[in-house]
DNA sequence: ACGATGCTTCGGTTAGGATCGAAGTATGAA
DNA sequence: TTCATACTTCGATCCTAACCGAAGCATCGT
């Protein structure tokens, strides 16, 4: 009489509208924070919290803690997989969200993150550096190459003194707004004080922006050309 | 932002113990009773009218009326497809329902995967025809050769038939207890057949695993060797 | 140190639906 | 006709889980 895995426990799991919805908006492959998820699926951060701990104690999604952020994502290509499937015979009978994105352009474009710099400038530049072999990427270990060690100490990073903190060198950041990783550790600490020492950009007042100098912004994008 | 459709009715239809029993049961291809299925899914037969009900709004059963019997099989093909999909998934995380028994090693041996040979040596039939270039095989889509539509004309199917079918002819399913794909299609649903007439193997009663007859088994294997 | 923010846990309410006994309908057999 | 079988519908019970307010915990920013 009983044959084979259990499917009753996923469809459940995917049975409820609010946990269907957050799923779906998961279907991005983007990393979504709690709080975010919880609008995705038209209920409370309360709700949402149980919700995302029975689908993580499913196994269908992962959380990562940052900070006092949580950032979900489906726990592997394999979910994205089945839960298409099902889109696929479901097709017909969409039930669809509005759901508004992070604004304010500057704060995505160039940001403080703690103290290193995040969006869419500390992706590119991390994305150059893993592009250019001065860091090497083992998912989300990074770690800084012989070549990238004398690459950086020439634009003025005293990467010695770095090696010789307690404090880890490289560590990967996932951006809010870009949602991937960034540089942070002391190296993304040391290159955004690099940049605002050379007058590149400077700290605004009121916000977390970096704002460039028209030739900040040049020398920057030289140093760290968009990968693709 | 629009999003997909709406999984969560079927998630909801699959969520339920009950009805998820009576989809496996269905799994193995063979139109089952409302007596059946309420006995596959420990239910009484009021209550499996009700779960039935449900099951074919969401059009996931079709049921056929015949003298004051009523045999339900899955709506198609694509239905056997995704729940599938679904076993592969939660054969993968210990969804499983229960400790191996002793039915468990037929099963994965050779089993109806809705009409189609899948398990071991569904995987076996699969892997075999592409080593010897009777299927080609391209990610996930696969295509018979030419080579492959003279040899399986030679045993007995009838391709021609096949090619004007609207089912298509060469479909790949992912395998839950194998993790690899089979061949499903309506070539694959006419090989099985075809082992069955010839009387290589039968269908079990009550299961959804195939059981080879000594000779049939000697037959299968010599026209499908191990590939690697 | 302090408040603000993001998230979780607790507690109590409520709604949906799974269940089955009993009664009703349809078909086949004697 | 009469009974038996197969299934559905009705009615009532019961239980799960979804839900949110409030409180608690952790981290960040100042």
């Amino acid at each position: 009489m009983k044959e084979g895995p259990d499917i009753s426990q996923i469809g459940a799991l995917i049975g409820d509208p609010a946990r269907a919805n957050m799923l779906t908006a998961l279907m991005g492959g983007k990393a979504l924070t709690a709080t975010e998820l919880a609008a995705a699926g038209g209920i409370t951060v309360q709700t949402a919290s149980t919700h995302l701990a029975k689908l993580e104690a499913g196994n269908l999604l992962v959380q990562r803690k940052q900070g006092r952020h949580r950032y979900f994502t489906l726990a592997d290509e394999s979910v994205g997989k089945f839960l298409e499937s099902i889109m696929g015979f479901a097709a017909g009978r969409g039930h669809l969200r509005h759901k508004p994105g992070p604004k304010e352009p500057a704060l995505r474009k160039a940001r403080i993150c703690y103290d290193h710099l995040a969006g869419d400038y500390g992706v590119r530049m991390l994305d150059s550096l893993i592009a250019r072999g001065a860091i090497d990427a083992f998912g989300d270990d990074l770690a800084l190459t012989e070549t990238g060690e004398s690459e950086l100490t020439c634009i003025g990073i005293d990467v010695q003194a770095l090696k010789s903190s307690r404090r880890p060198l490289c560590r990967s950041c996932l951006d809010w707004s870009e949602r991937r990783a960034h540089l942070a550790g002391g190296l993304g600490k040391a290159l955004l004080s690099n940049f605002l020492d050379k007058g590149w950009a400077r700290r605004t007042a009121e916000s977390r922006s970096v704002v460039f100098s028209p030739e900040g912004e040049r020398q920057f994008l030289a140093l760290f050309p968009a990968t693709k």
